[in-house]
DNA sequence: TTATCATATGAACAGTTATACATATCTTAA
DNA sequence: TTAAGATATGTATAACTGTTCATATGATAA
Protein backbone atom coordinates (compact mmCIF):
# COMPACT_ATOMS: atom_id res chain seq x y z
CA UNK A 1 0.00 0.00 0.00
CA UNK A 2 2.52 2.42 -0.89
CA UNK A 3 2.32 4.84 -4.23
CA UNK A 4 5.21 7.39 -4.88
CA UNK A 5 4.14 9.80 -3.56
CA UNK A 6 3.04 8.56 -0.36
CA UNK A 7 3.80 11.47 2.45
CA UNK A 8 2.02 13.89 0.41
CA UNK A 9 -1.04 11.53 -0.51
CA UNK A 10 -1.11 10.98 3.08
CA UNK A 11 -1.31 14.40 4.28
CA UNK A 12 -4.46 14.44 1.14
CA UNK A 13 -6.00 12.04 2.56
CA UNK A 14 -6.48 13.32 6.07
CA UNK A 15 -7.73 16.17 4.86
CA UNK A 16 -10.01 14.55 3.56
CA UNK A 17 -11.33 12.98 6.13
CA UNK A 18 -11.46 16.30 7.85
CA UNK A 19 -13.12 17.97 4.94
CA UNK A 20 -15.31 15.33 4.55
CA UNK A 21 -19.21 16.40 4.83
CA UNK A 22 -21.44 14.82 7.36
CA UNK A 23 -22.81 11.61 6.22
CA UNK A 24 -26.29 13.35 6.06
CA UNK A 25 -25.16 16.20 3.99
CA UNK A 26 -23.56 13.89 1.46
CA UNK A 27 -27.27 12.31 1.30
CA UNK A 28 -28.70 15.20 0.83
CA UNK A 29 -26.82 16.26 -1.80
CA UNK A 30 -26.62 12.49 -3.44
CA UNK A 31 -30.91 12.54 -3.89
CA UNK A 32 -30.70 16.53 -5.01
CA UNK A 33 -28.64 14.94 -7.99
CA UNK A 34 -30.40 11.84 -8.02
CA UNK A 35 -33.83 13.70 -8.38
CA UNK A 36 -32.46 15.71 -11.73
CA UNK A 37 -30.59 12.70 -13.01
CA UNK A 38 -33.39 11.28 -15.51
CA UNK A 39 -34.27 12.63 -18.49
CA UNK A 40 -38.14 12.83 -18.10
CA UNK A 41 -37.48 15.13 -15.51
CA UNK A 42 -35.28 16.93 -16.58
CA UNK A 43 -37.29 17.61 -19.53
CA UNK A 44 -40.15 18.78 -16.74
CA UNK A 45 -37.53 21.32 -15.75
CA UNK A 46 -36.41 22.97 -18.88
CA UNK A 47 -40.20 23.00 -19.72
CA UNK A 48 -41.07 25.45 -16.47
CA UNK A 49 -37.98 27.11 -17.04
CA UNK A 50 -40.37 28.94 -19.24
CA UNK A 51 -42.03 29.73 -16.26
CA UNK A 52 -45.12 27.66 -14.31
CA UNK A 53 -47.14 25.57 -15.54
CA UNK A 54 -49.93 23.07 -14.73
CA UNK A 55 -50.02 19.60 -14.46
CA UNK A 56 -51.50 19.05 -18.17
CA UNK A 57 -49.72 21.82 -19.76
CA UNK A 58 -46.04 19.74 -18.56
CA UNK A 59 -47.50 16.52 -19.91
CA UNK A 60 -47.85 18.42 -23.34
CA UNK A 61 -44.67 20.08 -23.20
CA UNK A 62 -42.94 16.66 -22.18
CA UNK A 63 -45.71 14.35 -24.08
CA UNK A 64 -45.56 11.67 -21.63
CA UNK A 65 -48.11 10.24 -19.66
CA UNK A 66 -50.21 12.03 -17.21
CA UNK A 67 -49.12 9.51 -13.99
CA UNK A 68 -45.40 9.66 -15.09
CA UNK A 69 -45.48 13.58 -15.04
CA UNK A 70 -47.46 13.23 -11.95
CA UNK A 71 -45.17 10.43 -10.14
CA UNK A 72 -41.68 12.75 -11.24
CA UNK A 73 -43.00 16.16 -10.25
CA UNK A 74 -43.98 14.41 -6.74
CA UNK A 75 -40.07 13.30 -6.70
CA UNK A 76 -38.60 16.67 -7.86
CA UNK A 77 -40.79 18.79 -5.41
CA UNK A 78 -39.48 16.06 -2.60
CA UNK A 79 -36.15 17.14 -3.68
CA UNK A 80 -36.68 20.53 -3.61
CA UNK A 81 -36.14 21.12 -6.94
CA UNK A 82 -39.72 22.66 -7.63
CA UNK A 83 -42.73 24.01 -6.03
CA UNK A 84 -46.16 23.61 -6.53
CA UNK A 85 -49.29 26.43 -6.05
CA UNK A 86 -52.82 25.42 -6.04
CA UNK A 87 -54.83 27.62 -8.94
CA UNK A 88 -58.43 26.32 -8.95
CA UNK A 89 -59.10 23.14 -10.41
CA UNK A 90 -54.99 22.95 -11.55
CA UNK A 91 -51.60 22.65 -9.42
CA UNK A 92 -49.04 25.59 -10.93
CA UNK A 93 -46.06 23.93 -10.96
CA UNK A 94 -42.91 26.25 -10.95
CA UNK A 95 -38.59 25.69 -10.20
CA UNK A 96 -38.14 26.18 -6.61
CA UNK A 97 -35.53 28.57 -6.35
CA UNK A 98 -32.67 29.45 -8.53
CA UNK A 99 -29.93 27.47 -7.58
CA UNK A 100 -31.67 24.97 -9.92
CA UNK A 101 -31.40 26.79 -12.52
CA UNK A 102 -28.05 27.46 -12.06
CA UNK A 103 -27.42 23.94 -11.69
CA UNK A 104 -28.62 22.96 -14.76
CA UNK A 105 -27.28 25.75 -16.80
CA UNK A 106 -23.30 25.29 -15.64
CA UNK A 107 -24.00 21.48 -16.25
CA UNK A 108 -24.68 22.63 -20.08
CA UNK A 109 -21.90 24.90 -20.40
CA UNK A 110 -20.00 21.43 -19.03
CA UNK A 111 -21.17 19.34 -21.63
CA UNK A 112 -21.01 21.83 -23.99
CA UNK A 113 -24.64 21.32 -24.80
CA UNK A 114 -28.30 23.57 -25.46
CA UNK A 115 -28.57 25.31 -22.27
CA UNK A 116 -32.85 25.46 -23.22
CA UNK A 117 -32.61 29.49 -23.10
CA UNK A 118 -30.88 30.24 -26.66
CA UNK A 119 -33.20 31.26 -29.25
CA UNK A 120 -36.00 32.56 -26.80
CA UNK B 1 -57.89 20.19 -21.09
CA UNK B 2 -58.67 23.81 -20.04
CA UNK B 3 -56.94 25.18 -17.04
CA UNK B 4 -57.53 28.91 -15.82
CA UNK B 5 -54.70 30.58 -18.44
CA UNK B 6 -55.25 28.86 -21.09
CA UNK B 7 -53.27 31.22 -23.32
CA UNK B 8 -50.50 32.21 -21.32
CA UNK B 9 -49.78 28.49 -21.05
CA UNK B 10 -50.35 27.62 -24.25
CA UNK B 11 -47.68 29.98 -25.25
CA UNK B 12 -45.37 28.68 -22.34
CA UNK B 13 -45.80 24.79 -23.94
CA UNK B 14 -44.99 26.61 -27.33
CA UNK B 15 -41.92 27.79 -25.70
CA UNK B 16 -40.73 24.87 -23.90
CA UNK B 17 -41.04 22.97 -27.21
CA UNK B 18 -38.79 25.32 -28.78
CA UNK B 19 -36.35 25.30 -25.99
CA UNK B 20 -36.49 22.00 -25.08
CA UNK B 21 -32.01 20.87 -25.78
CA UNK B 22 -32.00 17.93 -28.23
CA UNK B 23 -32.81 14.23 -26.53
CA UNK B 24 -28.93 13.77 -26.69
CA UNK B 25 -28.17 16.45 -24.57
CA UNK B 26 -30.82 15.73 -22.13
CA UNK B 27 -29.41 11.95 -22.11
CA UNK B 28 -25.87 12.87 -21.61
CA UNK B 29 -26.85 15.64 -19.02
CA UNK B 30 -29.30 12.95 -17.46
CA UNK B 31 -26.12 10.70 -17.34
CA UNK B 32 -23.49 13.07 -15.58
CA UNK B 33 -25.82 14.22 -12.68
CA UNK B 34 -26.43 10.12 -12.39
CA UNK B 35 -22.81 10.00 -11.87
CA UNK B 36 -22.65 12.72 -9.27
CA UNK B 37 -25.68 11.11 -7.45
CA UNK B 38 -24.75 8.37 -5.15
CA UNK B 39 -23.04 8.94 -1.80
CA UNK B 40 -20.02 6.61 -2.43
CA UNK B 41 -19.39 8.73 -5.67
CA UNK B 42 -20.05 12.10 -4.44
CA UNK B 43 -17.48 10.82 -1.45
CA UNK B 44 -14.69 10.17 -4.27
CA UNK B 45 -15.27 13.60 -5.41
CA UNK B 46 -15.10 15.34 -2.23
CA UNK B 47 -11.59 13.04 -1.76
CA UNK B 48 -10.52 14.57 -4.86
CA UNK B 49 -10.96 17.81 -3.76
CA UNK B 50 -7.73 18.26 -1.83
CA UNK B 51 -6.02 17.18 -5.03
CA UNK B 52 -5.01 14.19 -7.10
CA UNK B 53 -4.93 11.14 -5.21
CA UNK B 54 -4.33 7.54 -6.35
CA UNK B 55 -6.56 4.41 -5.89
CA UNK B 56 -6.06 3.26 -2.63
CA UNK B 57 -5.31 6.32 -1.47
CA UNK B 58 -8.87 7.16 -2.66
CA UNK B 59 -10.42 4.05 -0.73
CA UNK B 60 -8.65 4.73 2.60
CA UNK B 61 -10.32 8.41 2.32
CA UNK B 62 -13.82 6.99 1.50
CA UNK B 63 -13.77 3.30 3.12
CA UNK B 64 -14.94 1.72 0.70
CA UNK B 65 -14.00 -1.98 -1.28
CA UNK B 66 -11.41 -1.36 -3.54
CA UNK B 67 -13.39 -2.72 -6.12
CA UNK B 68 -16.11 -0.70 -5.39
CA UNK B 69 -14.16 2.42 -6.14
CA UNK B 70 -12.87 1.06 -9.14
CA UNK B 71 -15.95 0.91 -10.68
CA UNK B 72 -17.13 4.06 -9.46
CA UNK B 73 -14.28 5.50 -10.52
CA UNK B 74 -14.70 4.30 -14.23
CA UNK B 75 -18.58 5.45 -13.89
CA UNK B 76 -17.12 8.94 -13.07
CA UNK B 77 -14.33 8.65 -15.74
CA UNK B 78 -17.03 7.73 -18.15
CA UNK B 79 -19.25 10.99 -17.36
CA UNK B 80 -16.12 13.37 -17.74
CA UNK B 81 -16.12 13.98 -13.75
CA UNK B 82 -12.68 12.73 -13.30
CA UNK B 83 -9.54 12.55 -14.93
CA UNK B 84 -6.66 9.35 -14.63
CA UNK B 85 -3.31 9.60 -15.53
CA UNK B 86 -1.04 6.43 -14.70
CA UNK B 87 1.92 7.44 -12.59
CA UNK B 88 4.49 4.67 -12.36
CA UNK B 89 2.70 1.65 -10.56
CA UNK B 90 -0.65 3.65 -9.52
CA UNK B 91 -3.14 5.14 -11.28
CA UNK B 92 -3.50 9.08 -10.21
CA UNK B 93 -7.30 10.40 -10.33
CA UNK B 94 -8.38 13.69 -10.32
CA UNK B 95 -11.56 16.18 -10.48
CA UNK B 96 -11.60 16.34 -14.36
CA UNK B 97 -12.37 20.60 -14.74
CA UNK B 98 -13.91 23.31 -12.61
CA UNK B 99 -17.47 22.93 -14.04
CA UNK B 100 -17.15 19.54 -11.82
CA UNK B 101 -16.73 21.76 -8.93
CA UNK B 102 -18.41 24.40 -9.48
CA UNK B 103 -22.01 22.50 -9.64
CA UNK B 104 -21.16 20.20 -6.26
CA UNK B 105 -20.42 23.96 -4.78
CA UNK B 106 -23.76 25.28 -5.96
CA UNK B 107 -25.37 22.40 -4.88
CA UNK B 108 -24.06 22.31 -1.32
CA UNK B 109 -25.15 25.91 -1.44
CA UNK B 110 -28.52 25.05 -2.19
CA UNK B 111 -28.87 22.66 0.22
CA UNK B 112 -27.01 24.52 2.60
CA UNK B 113 -24.79 22.30 3.66
CA UNK B 114 -21.10 21.52 3.98
CA UNK B 115 -18.87 22.29 1.08
CA UNK B 116 -16.03 19.67 1.75
CA UNK B 117 -13.74 22.80 1.94
CA UNK B 118 -14.29 25.27 5.09
CA UNK B 119 -11.92 24.49 7.68
CA UNK B 120 -9.03 23.51 5.52
C1' DT C 1 11.08 -14.45 -16.87
C1' DT C 2 8.82 -14.59 -12.45
C1' DA C 3 6.84 -12.48 -8.30
C1' DT C 4 4.38 -8.80 -6.47
C1' DC C 5 1.68 -4.82 -6.10
C1' DA C 6 -1.99 -1.66 -7.99
C1' DT C 7 -5.89 -1.41 -10.54
C1' DA C 8 -9.58 -3.09 -13.53
C1' DT C 9 -13.18 -6.23 -14.83
C1' DG C 10 -16.81 -10.01 -15.10
C1' DA C 11 -20.62 -12.18 -12.88
C1' DA C 12 -24.24 -12.64 -9.55
C1' DC C 13 -27.30 -10.85 -6.20
C1' DA C 14 -30.03 -7.41 -3.88
C1' DG C 15 -32.09 -3.18 -3.86
C1' DT C 16 -33.94 0.65 -6.45
C1' DT C 17 -36.76 2.97 -9.89
C1' DA C 18 -39.55 4.49 -14.07
C1' DT C 19 -43.54 3.45 -16.30
C1' DA C 20 -48.39 2.12 -17.21
C1' DC C 21 -52.91 1.02 -15.60
C1' DA C 22 -56.57 1.63 -12.60
C1' DT C 23 -58.49 4.28 -9.17
C1' DA C 24 -58.81 7.79 -5.60
C1' DT C 25 -58.86 12.62 -4.08
C1' DC C 26 -59.74 17.35 -4.54
C1' DT C 27 -61.90 21.43 -6.69
C1' DT C 28 -65.35 23.75 -9.17
C1' DA C 29 -69.88 24.15 -11.36
C1' DA C 30 -74.63 23.14 -11.55
C1' DT D 1 -75.78 17.10 -3.49
C1' DT D 2 -74.00 15.28 -7.97
C1' DA D 3 -71.09 15.49 -12.14
C1' DA D 4 -66.88 16.44 -14.36
C1' DG D 5 -62.24 17.75 -14.77
C1' DA D 6 -57.40 17.93 -12.84
C1' DT D 7 -54.15 15.80 -10.20
C1' DA D 8 -52.38 12.22 -7.14
C1' DT D 9 -51.51 7.54 -5.71
C1' DG D 10 -51.28 2.25 -5.21
C1' DT D 11 -49.67 -1.65 -7.53
C1' DA D 12 -47.20 -4.54 -10.68
C1' DT D 13 -43.60 -5.21 -13.84
C1' DA D 14 -39.42 -4.52 -16.28
C1' DA D 15 -35.14 -2.39 -16.37
C1' DC D 16 -31.33 -0.58 -14.02
C1' DT D 17 -27.56 -0.11 -10.53
C1' DG D 18 -24.29 -0.74 -6.48
C1' DT D 19 -21.82 -4.01 -4.08
C1' DT D 20 -19.11 -8.11 -3.35
C1' DC D 21 -16.22 -11.91 -4.69
C1' DA D 22 -13.09 -13.83 -7.70
C1' DT D 23 -10.03 -13.08 -11.24
C1' DA D 24 -7.57 -10.65 -14.92
C1' DT D 25 -4.51 -7.02 -16.56
C1' DG D 26 -0.67 -4.10 -16.37
C1' DA D 27 3.65 -2.21 -14.24
C1' DT D 28 7.77 -2.73 -11.59
C1' DA D 29 11.59 -5.13 -9.43
C1' DA D 30 14.58 -8.97 -9.03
Amino acid sequence: MNCDHEAEHADKVKRAARNMPPAGDIERLAAGFKAISEPSRLKILFALMQGELCVQHIVEAVGSMQSAVSHQLRILKAAGAVKARRDGQNIAYSIADSHVVAVLELACTHLRCGSGEEGR
